[in-house]
Order: C-alpha cells, then structure tokens, then sequence
DNA sequence: CACCTGATTCGATATGTGTCAACATAGACA
DNA sequence: TGTCTATGTTGACACATATCGAATCAGGTG
C-alpha cells in the first residue's frame, strides 16, 4: 500500500526537468505495476468492468492460476493503483481514481 | 527496437475495453521500461534536456556506472522510447515522440 | 456444526534483471 | 600508426519475480 500523504501529487512531467532519485523511486513502482501483461489485463478488465468494480471472480480469466491472479491482485494494490473491498462472499476490485491522472501528468499531459 | 509497424498506434485506453493478451503484451513492454528508478532518471534527464537530445555524458551521473547507464540506455531504446544517433565523439539521444502520446492514450487521456 | 465455494497465503522453483569489473569498439587527433 | 576519450558489450553474480500446487482463511448455506 502506498501512503496517502506521498502517493496523490507525485511528481512534475518526465520533460519538464530531471526526475530526482526519491521522486524516480516512486514514480517507477507505478510504472513498474503495469509493466506486466497480466496485471495490465487484470487492471483493464477493473478499469473497464461496469460500476468501476469488478471482483475476482469476473477477471479471473487471463491464462494463469487463481493464487497467481491473487498474487498480481496484491502487487496493484500495494503500489496504490487498485483498491478492494470484500462484501460477503466476493472480494471487488476498483481503480483508485487519482492514479491514473497522476501517471498522465507523469507523461506531460493535463 | 520496436517494429514501426506495430509500435505507433498500439492500445486503447485501460479504461475502454479489458486488453488483449497481445495488447497487453506490448503495453506493458512500455510501461515496464519506465519501471526502473534508473531509467525514469535517464528518460527524465533526455526528455527535460534543451533541445531535446543529450549525449550520454550529459545524463551519466545517476549514481552507478558508466556500463550500467548504458545497459539502461539500450532497454530504453529496445522499448521503443529513445532513439540514438552518433555524432563524431558523443552519442546523442532524444525522446521517440508518438511514445509518450502513445502512453497517454492508454492512461485514457487525450 | 459440517460442507462448499471464493480468495489469499505458503513453499518451492525457474526465470528475469540490475549491477559491476573487465574487455572491446569507435572517433578524434597527433 | 598510435594513443586518448567516449560508449558499448561480455561474463558473472546476487537478487527479484512470475508461476504453480497445496494449504489456509473467510463467508455462505444446509
């Protein structure tokens, strides 16, 4: 999980001036979440499920083993970009909404 | 490097429709190249540099070594996010530019 | 309570990756 | 040609990670 104090205004453009070394480490874990196949379905499958949430059982279906969807489920959560809750017998998945314009304005655009 | 082909208009944004495997295939070839501390500095440092494009010796104080800074440069290159050129003694490297247009677009921002 | 299903954790393994020292290569210049 | 400087490549190593099967946990339901 990523603390909510660091994890909303990150950090400037990549081309408005050099990325320090603790601003880099941290923008890199949110990079690094999506620079894996299955998490970047997994997360799509979320981000474009109907309501904004989906829970495992809905986007279980990529190819690997439930423990490894699991596995790829905690790896985005604990870099801040997903969120889940548990309501009875299913677990949902949602995307925390800041993320996604925090990378945006990572890349240059607003 | 990245087949021109198939590198300019790779993906919808996330949060359209739930990726195809072969989608996210080389999404994430993207994001994970940006997923290293070292490299978002690297990135950072040729993006933010006047006239777009530094030679090596202007970016190689990142805290490891010589070899290693090139290592990072080829993986940003072989993902299709830098370009390089040599220019008598220096190589010069610069932002490839439908790449960050690319990525944005996959964050669902336009 | 027992039982079933959904989801996570554990343990093990194979593969990937970041790093460096040593070496190799490419230009510039004398 | 030889030498110096700037980059790139190789080989090796430690560490991280993606994956699975088995075990475990959590909530229903009978």
């Amino acid at each position: 999980m990523l603390d909510p104090e660091t994890a909303a205004p990150c950090c400037p453009p990549l081309t408005e001036r050099p990325l320090t070394a603790e601003e880099a480490e941290r923008t890199a874990k949110m990079f690094k979440a999506l620079g894996d196949p299955v998490r970047l379905r997994l997360f799509s499958l979320v981000a474009s499920h109907e309501g904004g949430e989906a829970c495992v059982c809905d986007i279980s279906d990529v190819g690997v083993s439930q423990p490894t969807v699991s596995h790829h489920l905690k790896k985005l959560k604990e870099a801040g970009l997903l969120a889940s809750e548990r309501r009875g017998t299913w677990v949902y998945y949602r995307v925390e909404p800041s993320v996604l314009a925090a990378m945006g304005q990572t890349l240059g655009q607003y």
